[in-house]
DNA sequence: TTGTGTTTTACGACCTCC
DNA sequence: GGAGGTCGTAAAACACAA
C-alpha cells in the first residue's frame, strides 16, 4: 500500500512494462501481453542505470529518483545503520518523488542490490528502523509463522519496493525472479511467492470496490452514450485464467488507481 | 490512552495445469 | 503428485479519532 501508493501518485515512473524476454517462459513464467498494465506508463526502465541482471539488461531498471542512493547503509544486516545517518529523517513525500529528476544514467548502482532506503509516506514507515528498536533485524530468511514466537513480520520498505517494482512489471512473477528477488531482498521465495499472491489479492479487492463506486456513480447520475469508460487505455489481463484481474469494464478504475 | 477500523503477512482449503 | 493459482481468514501492525 504504501509502496504503491508511491507508485501509484507518479505514474509516470513506469513506462515500459516489458520484461525480460528470458524471464518471460511459459505457463509457469507467464508472459503478460505486451500491452499489459500499459497504465503503468511512467515506469522508466532506463537502460544502463543498474546492473541489476534481470532488469537491467534490455528493459531498463526502477527509476531510482524514488531516492537517493544509499550505498553506505543497508536496511539488512547487523551494524550496517549509520550513527549520522537516521533513514528516519529521509524525506519522503510524492511531490520529492516527482521532483526528483533522474539521474544519469549509469551513475546509481541497481536499486535492487542497493537499498534504497526505508521509504515510505506513513510516519511509521518514515521511521524506518523501528522495527530494529522492536524485533531487531527482520528474521526474513526464514520466515515466522504463527508457530513462532512471531505471528508474522513487518517487511523493511525496500523490501516493498522492491516487491512494488517487480509487482508493476507484471503481475505474475516467474521462477527464476523469485528467486532472485528473495536471494536480493532476504527473504524466501515462498515469502515472495505469498506476497504476490496477496498483493493480486488487494489489486482485486481496490478494483472491485472502485467498480461498485462507479457503478454507483453510474446509476445515480448516468452518464450520456459515449462518455464513461470509453476512451481509456485496454488492459491486457495478465492472467492465465485468474478470474479478478482486469476486464475491459475496469480500465478506467485501473487507470485510475495507478 | 484506548477503542476501532484498515492494512499487512501468513496460512489452509480447494482448484487447475503440466 | 507437485507447483502455483484464488479465496477466505487469522492475527499482528498500524492509523486515527475520541
Amino acid at each position: 500500500m504504501y509502496v504503491s501508493y508511491l507508485l501509484d501518485k507518479d505514474t509516470s515512473m513506469y513506462s515500459n512494462p516489458v520484461r525480460h524476454p528470458s524471464l518471460n517462459l511459459n505457463h509457469q513464467n507467464f508472459v503478460p501481453a505486451p500491452p499489459q498494465y500499459s497504465d503503468f506508463t511512467g515506469y522508466h526502465h532506463v537502460p544502463g542505470i543498474n546492473n541489476d541482471p534481470h532488469h537491467g539488461q534490455s528493459t531498463g531498471a526502477w527509476n531510482p529518483a524514488y531516492a537517493p542512493p544509499r550505498e553506505e547503509w543497508t536496511p539488512y544486516g547487523p551494524g550496517t545503520v549509520p550513527s549520522t545517518s537516521n533513514p528516519a529523517q529521509i524525506g519522503f513525500s510524492p511531490p520529492e518523488f516527482t521532483s526528483v529528476p533522474p539521474p544519469a544514467p549509469g551513475l546509481l548502482p541497481s536499486p535492487i542490490n542497493s537499498p534504497v532506503g526505508q521509504l515510505s509516506p506513513n510516519s511509521q514507515r518514515r521511521n524506518s528502523y523501528e522495527w530494529m528498536k522492536r524485533n531487531g533485524p527482520p528474521s526474513n530468511s526464514g520466515g515466522k509463522t504463527r508457530t513462532k514466537d512471531k505471528y508474522r513480520v513487518v517487511y523493511t520498505d525496500h523490501q516493498r519496493l522492491e516487491l512494488e517494482k517487480e509487482f508493476h512489471y507484471s503481475r505474475y512473477i516467474t521462477i527464476r525472479r523469485k528467486a532472485e528477488l528473495a536471494t536480493t531482498l532476504s527473504l524466501s521465495e515462498r515469502q515472495v511467492k505469498i506476497w504476490f499472491q496477496n498483493r493480486r489479492a488487494k489489486e482485486r479487492k481496490v478494483n472491485k470496490k472502485k467498480m461498485q463506486q462507479t457503478q454507483q456513480a453510474s446509476t445515480t447520475t448516468p452518464t450520456p452514450p459515449g462518455v464513461g469508460n470509453h476512451g481509456n487505455i485496454a488492459m491486457v489481463t495478465s492472467s492465465s485464467g485468474s478470474s479478478g484481474l482486469v476486464s475491459p469494464s475496469i480500465t478506467m478504475t485501473i487507470k485510475e488507481e495507478y
